[in-house]
DNA sequence: AGCACGCCGACT
DNA sequence: GTCGGCGTGCTC
């Protein structure tokens, strides 16, 4: 039997189809399906994965040799290649581009040629009789000694010509070594500042720093035990000069220590009580029943699990999955990623033990291909992670489960802009397994899908125990401000709340769906809001620097003091962040021990835990926070949650922005009373009328449902219709209009040649103005998914689409768009 | 995407 | 006349 002779390669690379190569004698039998090869693609080499092999090739194709093979294995099985298959064609992206995403990051190869002066170079460096671009390459080259083609084109920018090096390679003044690296990341690592083991004894150290009270003061602090870099920077802004200098005395020294987060081995297993067989409530068992059905039947079937927080879907989840596994199968749990915590890994943990793998984008590379490489040699049943879970490398799945199924996070904003949730009920498809998508508010899209019998809807209607739903007051801000004359963030009777829960000792969360100090500064006689120039969005002012930052491109501007339309006027700050919130909340209520929980107090494992533990230990009072509260962690102290400013995500340009608010309300409403104490949720809003408020008072998920599905289906929205959006950018606005006028010309005899479907725009997009970018969109939508799909193929063949004027355009296409801002 | 080629205007 | 910028097209 002859072996192939030829493969057909794909690379991560927005390219519609594979490439043909010969496979040379020498790796003639090392060529599988599913492996990386590396392959020469005009004049670089790089990595591309082959989907086939085949004897025969189209004759007029001028073939090159596949340069490597790296792999012994397939790192991509056929069902994943023919899943990844239909992901790029559904989302239009590469088919590379997807195998590229399905695999842990790092994996790739890359080919480097390193360049390094020649004695040839040396002399010509030194009569310097070549042009000066040349002899710019070979001062850089002595200079660095050796360098890669990125580096020198980097170093030299504008200056670079590849003409310019490829000559001095011909005639011998630069030599190249090809290298490969692997690009296996290292660990992640974060830098450690601590007192020098060997330090001078106290008094020296006294003397020493006796006139440096800057490095006193840091020394000082780190007498108290060492400190992560990020966490010296935070409490010493200018700590780099002082720990220079030292550094330099010998009186600190810092390292590099492995950080591995998120992989809940900190956690003591054995102190938790060793759960024995769960037990059910008759809900749970009726869900359970119907779900074991689907499980024994082992093939397709997706169900949405609709239960409110604290109604034992956890238990539902572990005991499908322990079924799947006893059924000989394996099993996806996906988590959005921001609720992948140490908590949720613990309790799978300590359910599955060794059983599971973890992918975390919090993982370091290396840990995160190790995890991977435990799945695909079958060593693991059980893959727990975020979005790209979904292409864990298992055999034989039986479950997919889908946690918090509506969380926007299982779109990927970057290409390949797949939605993870649509993909695991394809690939489930593909493999017989059984989906559970599982939300105490649904999507509107998977409601509307299971009332449409698409998916076999099951709820968990009650808590679980004698726990009752929380109670919910509205507070109307307005006349709090105008009748009772109160400018404070809290209202009369939020502080009532509080105050009632600190004199039993209950534990308040605090919440607020914003970051930073003030959202905005505003002039209050003339109304001018401080706007970032770039992107149309309002700065924030942080109190700690005393800027403006713009949360999108990171401008910086010094606080003005004037208003510059009106000149001279008040500027007040109207709207905050946690922060803020934070400083409000100790003047008002000084004897509460109070913490947040944001991005900026717990990025490192050890502040997380620490908060964790206090918090479950009573030792907190109030906590403050953002969304992140309102994931994956259960602190039954807590009996109140107020919301302090519920307005901020209704006033978002998009359709959504009522549905998220309400499923944000309704999560945030579930942290409040999971102990034995019945919760209260307080809701200060400016426009209390609105209708989401009465929904989520009355934790009415379907009422709501019902509302919003007949405003979507009076306006044409999903889930009623498919939407495709075509998204271009362009630093200039004329020129950006001038496209738009084209592309909307070239667009309208395909819309009217396809059935059914509408297309809306150009429109701006909500920030019109993005990092000096203009910001445009086209939607195209439809009641039927082929037509649209078919338009959207159709669109970008499009000579205007594939060749935009100039070289400035960016396009994006987007299926099933999920943030459309 | 990333790279090279080729055409253009702006300088010596 | 050369240099450097930018638009255009190709990659088995």
């Amino acid at each position: 039997m002859t072996s192939p002779t030829y493969a057909q390669v794909v690379f991560n690379l927005p390219l519609p189809g594979a490439f043909t190569y010969r496979i040379p004698a020498a790796l003639q039998d090392r060529v599988q399906v599913g492996m990386r090869v590396l392959a020469p693609f005009g004049p670089r080499k790089i990595t591309g994965y082959v989907v086939a092999l085949t004897d025969t090739c189209d004759a007029s194709l001028k073939l090159k040799n596949l340069e490597d093979v790296p792999d012994t294995l397939p790192v991509i099985s056929p069902e994943l290649l023919a899943l990844t298959r239909t992901v790029a064609d559904r989302y239009h992206a590469g088919w590379g581009e997807v195998i590229k995403a399905a695999l842990p990051a790092g994996l790739d190869d890359e080919e480097h040629e390193l360049f390094s002066l020649s004695p040839q170079g040396e002399a010509a460096l030194q009569t310097s009789n070549l042009p000066s671009a040349a002899q710019a390459v070979l001062h850089l080259v002595h200079k660095r000694k050796q360098l890669s083609r990125k580096q020198i084109r980097h170093a030299l920018k504008k200056n670079y010509k590849s003409h310019t090096l490829a000559t001095l390679k011909l005639e011998g003044h630069l030599h190249t070594e090809t290298r490969l690296r692997k690009s296996s990341v290292p660990y992640k690592t974060e830098k450690i500042v601590r007192i020098a083991a060997d330090a001078a004894p106290q008094d020296a150290v006294e003397t020493l720093l006796a006139r440096s009270p800057k490095q006193k003061e840091l020394y000082d602090c780190l007498q108290n035990g060492e400190l992560p870099l990020p966490e010296l920077a935070k409490r010493f802004p200018k700590y780099s000069g002082p720990l220079r200098q030292l550094r330099e005395k010998g009186l600190v020294e810092t390292l590099s220590t492995q950080v591995s987060r998120f992989d809940g081995e900190a956690l003591d297993l054995s102190a938790a009580a060793p759960d024995g067989p769960l037990k059910f409530t008759p809900d749970q068992e009726k869900v359970y029943a119907t779900l074991n059905a689907a499980l024994d039947a082992a093939t397709f079937h997706t169900f949405l699990l609709q239960g409110v927080t604290g109604s034992g879907k956890t238990e539902i989840y572990i005991r499908c999955i322990q079924q799947a596994l006893d059924a000989g199968r394996t099993a996806i749990m996906m988590v959005p990623e921001i609720s992948l915590t140490p908590q949720t890994v613990f309790l799978f943990r300590r359910r599955f033990g060794e059983n599971v793998a973890i992918l975390h984008s919090g993982l370091s590379a290396v840990e995160r291909y190790l995890e991977w490489e435990k799945i695909r040699q079958g060593e693991v049943p059980i893959a727990i992670g975020a979005r790209s879970a979904v292409f864990a490398p298992l055999k034989h799945l039986g479950i997919v489960v889908i946690d918090e199924e509506h969380d926007g996070s299982y779109k990927q904003d970057s290409t390949p802009r797949y939605h993870a949730r649509e993909t695991a009920i394809a690939r489930a498809q593909a493999a017989g397994a059984v989906v559970v998508l599982g939300s105490a508010t649904p999507s509107m899209e998977s409601r509307h899908k299971a009332m449409n019998g698409e998916y076999q809807y099951l709820t968990l209607p009650k808590r679980i125990g004698t726990r009752l739903m929380p109670t919910v007051h509205l507070v109307d801000m307005r006349k709090e401000r105008d009748e009772r004359k109160n400018y404070s963030i809290f209202s009369v009777e939020m502080k009532r709340a509080i105050l009632e829960r600190m004199d039993r000792g209950e534990q308040v969360f605090l919440f607020l769906n914003r970051r930073g100090t003030a959202n905005y500064v505003v002039c209050r006689k003339c109304g001018f809001v401080f706007e970032c120039p770039h992107c149309s969005v309002s700065l924030t002012f942080h109190s700690r620097s005393k800027i403006l930052m713009c949360h999108y491109c990171n401008l910086t501007r010094v606080m003005p003091g004037h208003c510059v339309e009106c000149g001279g006027e008040v500027i007040r700050f109207s709207g905050f962040g946690t922060q803020k919130l934070e400083e409000e909340t100790r003047a008002l209520f000084p004897a509460a021990r109070i913490a947040r929980l944001d991005r900026d107090t717990t990025r490192t494992r050890s502040a997380f835990e620490a908060m964790y533990r206090d918090m479950r230990e009573g030792r907190i009072d109030i906590l403050i926070g953002t969304q992140m509260i309102t994931k994956g962690h259960d602190f039954p102290g807590v009996t109140l949650v107020g919301v302090v400013y519920a307005d901020l995500s209704l006033h978002i340009p998009d359709f959504r922005s009522c549905e998220r608010t309400f499923q944000l309300l309704t999560q945030v409403a579930g942290r409040a009373g999971r102990g034995t104490v019945p919760g209260r949720v307080v809701i200060q809003a400016h426009n209390p009328d609105h209708y989401v408020y009465d929904y989520v008072a009355r934790h009415d998920y379907n009422g709501f449902f019902d509302k919003e599905l007949a405003l979507r289906q009076r306006l044409h929205y999903p889930p009623l219709t498919q939407l495709v959006t075509l998204a271009i950018e362009h630093p200039s606005e004329a020129q950006g209009e001038a496209y738009m006028q084209h592309l909307q010309s070239q667009l309208a005899p395909l819309i009217r040649e396809a059935e059914g479907v509408e297309l809306l725009g150009p429109a701006r997009a909500a920030l019109y103005r993005l990092q000096d970018q203009y910001r445009w969109h086209f939607i195209f939508r439809s009641r039927h998914d082929e037509a649209l799909q078919a338009l959207a193929h159709k669109a970008k063949q499009l000579d205007a689409i594939q060749k935009p004027p100039g070289s400035q355009f960016k396009l994006t296409l987007d299926v099933d768009p999920v943030n459309m801002l």
